[in-house]
RNA sequence: GGCCCGUUGGUCAAGCGGUUAAGACGCGACCCUCUCAAGGUCGAAUCAUGGGUUCGAUUCCCGUACGGGUCACCA
């Protein structure tokens, strides 16, 4: 008894040593970041919390995603927190890039760092590195109660402890008998901060790694696991919190109610029950995601930063992905029943659907592009013309400069060219899913382009004369000479291909497909043929939309000088 | 290696004890067609494996294999 008051005093002792300048309590912290009473029963309240290293992960969208649905749909928040307790991996400017992109795809969040320089809410700071004051009221308090102490060890001293555990084939870590300064007198403790000693803070667990702990993720059900017996650090030399204890005192005094996190972090769950049950707090809900995985080889793997650029959030924005698109293959992944409610709800978008927890699937999937590209090209197939337009402008002024110079110069032209087959209805082009293929699927309506890959690349018209014998230059040329004499700007669709037709027929060309399949001996070439000549002629491109359209598009004059080119050419 | 999570076609997946095992992407064929893209019709293709439990297992339990994650003064 006596023992156990001198102890306790001791502790109050070494504390004060330690933190001679906190004079907060944890429970003036309680008051001073109260519940979040003014929230609906069931609210959720859930955090992003980026790392700022001048990246964000694809991973971090996903999530994303989930925050703002559940806080959306229970009428909770949704905030961001900036995890920055690592300050050699800080790279300057990646707040900034991390707000800007989460905004670029309409997920940014409603409280805490929502631009570089403005923070919103009434439990900031939100940056981890502004919060010292916090985390040594909460580190100060555990050292008072016995459940954290100095420890003194260099890390040479730690990894020849680790190597003789592994030798040994013992669980490795700082536990039990292996945590030389958990088992020092608490008078030796004081003794050597007195002396000035270097140390960092470490947790004093008590639990067995012979006892399990379960709990119950809100998306995968109860999971068991071995109960927590190292004693982790808490505060860094730097005097920063790691991130097991930052997550604690900030979760708990932001008051988050889910967690929504990688499932890297599942294994070191027991760690963080362990370290709020020491503070007395209550501990939140946990969502594990599943990691976004690509393949490699015959297997697969999480996504890598440095192997695997759709790692990077900045990649679809770069490339010029639609941000719905990426939503909404972000959701077919997210949710299993997704895909199901939005071919019933065709005109409805994400934040209509209702995500639900226990629909969520835990099988890390892998990252399907080609569905990805699809669900891109859904999107744009909506868009009119002029969305198009605006939104080629926008990538392409930050992503295309040259790009963008030449399709700005003359905008009700370029209107008309993102408008073709798009604007009329009844077949929507569905050829893009995404702006950086813009400029090469249009190159032949602007000049500057077309004049400059004819230079690179050459005439591609003569490349038909090899895919079928009875078409010679002779024919080429022919065919064009001919055709220049006709054509006339003035007719409609009809006309034209009429016309076509019509001279087509005169140079042994067969007009009627069905004919020409049955027999195609007796022709030197089919309507198809003749058509793809003359488009040749115009776009030097194989495969393009309707030529009527893009010859009414061009104008007679460059249609003509065109075709001439060509001819003079072959 | 210890611990944890996971495993239905090539990919994402529905399923939650009895189904001809949905759907989407991709792939192939055909149709439409001036070429593509699109659209339409059709098609190939899946329950990792061995034991239980049960009248009956894709579904529940255990083992095995495989894949992934994690074991820092990084998050």
């Amino acid at each position: 008894m006596e023992m156990d008051k001198d102890y306790e005093r001791k502790c109050y002792e070494l504390a004060y040593l330690i933190f001679p300048d906190v004079d907060e309590t944890v429970d003036d912290l309680e008051i001073k970041y109260p519940e979040r009473n003014t929230l609906k029963e069931g609210a959720i309240v859930t955090r992003i919390a980026p790392s700022p290293t001048g990246f964000m992960h694809t991973g971090s969208l996903y999530q994303a995603m989930v925050h703002k649905k559940l806080a959306s749909q229970t009428d909770g928040v949704y905030y961001l927190r900036v995890e920055d307790t690592d300050q050699k991996r800080e790279v300057a400017g990646s707040v900034k890039m991390f707000t800007e992109e989460l905004k670029h795809f309409g997920l940014e969040p409603d409280e805490g760092v929502l631009a570089e320089d403005k923070q919103v809410g009434f439990y900031g700071p939100y940056i981890q590195s502004k919060r010292k004051d916090i985390y040594r009221v909460c580190a100060k308090h555990l050292v008072e109660k016995g459940l954290a102490y100095p420890c003194f060890c260099t890390p040479e001293m730690m990894e020849k402890t680790r190597q003789m555990q592994e030798a040994n084939k013992i669980v490795p870590g700082y536990y039990g008998v292996y945590a030389k300064c958990r088992n020092i007198s608490i008078d030796e403790s004081i003794e050597r901060v007195k002396n000035g000693e270097k140390f960092i803070l470490r947790f004093r667990s008590n639990g067995s790694h012979m006892r399990k702990i379960s709990f119950v993720d809100a998306a995968r059900g109860k999971i068991e696991m071995a109960e927590n017996d190292q004693d982790v650090v808490i505060i860094k030399s730097d005097g920063l919190p790691t991130y097991h204890f930052a997550h604690v005192c900030d979760d708990h005094f932001m008051r988050t109610t889910h967690v929504v996190r990688g499932e890297e972090w599942l294994p070191s769950t027991p760690i963080h029950l362990d370290l709020f049950e020491a503070m007395g707090f209550k501990a939140p809900q946990y969502i594990h995601t599943p990691l976004i995985m690509i393949k490699d080889g015959n297997s697969k793997r999480k996504l890598s930063k440095r192997k695997d650029k759709e790692s990077a959030v900045s990649y679809f924005i770069k490339a010029g992905y639609p941000p719905e698109g990426v939503n909404e293959y972000l959701m077919t992944i997210l949710n299993s029943d997704y895909e199901m409610w939005k071919s019933k709800n065709k005109d409805k978008n994400y934040m209509d659907f209702e995500f639900k927890l226990n629909k969520m699937s835990s099988a890390g999937s892998l990252l399907d592009m080609p569905k990805l590209n699809d669900l891109c090209k859904e999107e744009i197939a909506k868009m009119s013309g002029d969305e198009v337009l605006d939104r080629v402008l926008a990538w392409s002024k930050e992503y295309s400069k040259d790009f963008y110079d030449i399709i700005s110069k003359d905008l009700d032209y370029s209107r008309k060219v993102f408008g073709l087959e798009r604007d009329n209805t009844q077949k929507i082009r569905k050829d893009i899913y995404k702006w950086e293929d813009v400029e090469d699927t249009f190159r032949y309506f602007f000049d500057d382009i077309y004049q400059k890959e004819l230079e690179d690349k050459g005439y591609i018209i003569t490349s038909l004369t090899e895919e079928k014998n009875t078409i010679t230059k002779d024919i080429i040329r022919k065919s064009l000479e001919e055709y220049i004499n006709v054509y006339n700007e003035e007719d409609t669709k009809d006309e034209w291909f009429a016309r076509m037709k019509d001279t087509a027929q005169k140079l042994g060309f067969c007009v009627n497909m069905k004919e020409y399949k049955a027999e195609p001996e007796k022709y030197i070439g089919s309507i198809a043929d003749f058509s793809s000549i003359v488009r040749m002629a115009v776009t030097n491109k194989k495969n393009t939309p309707d030529i009527y359209s893009i010859m009414q598009l061009l104008g007679k004059d460059k249609v003509i000088e065109r075709m001439k080119d060509t001819l003079s050419k072959i």
